[in-house]
DNA sequence: CGGAGTTAGTTGGTGGTACGAACTAATATA
DNA sequence: TATATTAGTTCGTACCACCAACTAACTCCG
């Protein structure tokens, strides 16, 4: 009945379902996927468009129509940086904080249902087991 | 050190890091996630324009548009239906039977590596969690 | 110093992606 | 049969992503 995937499959459906998540509640705020990741990037930090590209993994270019769009939008501003004249810093405005912080509550809220299925100690573990994965991946920035 | 995400967090940076994987592989191939995703669906169905839809979750034209792009490619081929004139299926050419076999196998390569990180039961645990969210969350097709 | 090379960011061109609205053709329904 | 619905395409617009070419600022080295 309720046959194992296996890891492949089960990691790439369950990656496809998170991002429809996170989508459908981004759009209802008139936010694409990548719109939103910024923000949540910017959430605590405020980085030059060079290390921007990096974590978005982004050619620098896409980086500046995003936060061009963002900008005009009045969700991000940028900051000349005091130490490098080239240099330009993105951080969110508070229209940009207060948009994502109501996303990533959404967002909460269809995570909390889609484990709904599952026990508090599998749910505990399913969270410890990603964590494993994306720490393991992702060498600390 | 080990802190936990936090399911919240840890879903959505798992599902990042899942999709960046898939991506580059279809990439490799000239491919983008969207027209890779299709392929995938094509393995072990012949949709119709519709169906492909609701299930890729997009507007019927994005998919007229998609399926073009693909079919022009030599991946897929358009099959009128015979029972509904309107009504056209999508399925594989052996071409496009051929890469998406290739990406899935190099996908798997990936998930093996980031699963490296795992003994074999928290592998399997990790598997089985996954499979529950995800046949929770999609109601029987 | 001061010029050569490097780095940060922008601009412009191209193509894929996504949507809604308007359209055609075929099917259903009243 | 007349009308409404459904399947799919086309068109216009906007976003997203890349590369190549460009400007401005910084670095290094002679």
């Amino acid at each position: 009945m309720d046959d194992d995937l296996g890891i492949v499959d089960a990691l790439a459906e369950l990656s496809f379902l998170v991002q429809e998540m996170l989508s459908r509640r981004a759009a209802a705020h008139d936010l694409s996927l990548i719109q939103t990741r910024l923000l949540g990037v910017l959430r605590d930090r405020e980085p030059s468009m060079q290390q921007l590209a990096r974590v978005l993994n982004l050619d620098k270019s896409s980086v500046s129509g995003l936060v061009d769009r963002a900008e005009k939008r009045g969700l991000v501003q940028r900051v000349p940086s005091t130490d490098d004249g080239r240099a330009v810093h993105v951080g969110l405005t508070s229209s940009g904080r207060r948009t994502v912080d109501q996303v990533v509550a959404e967002f909460g809220i269809d995570v909390a249902a889609a484990t709904e299925c599952l026990s508090a100690a599998d749910a505990r573990r399913l969270s410890t087991l990603a964590t494993l994965v994306v720490t393991a991946a992702r060498p600390a920035a």
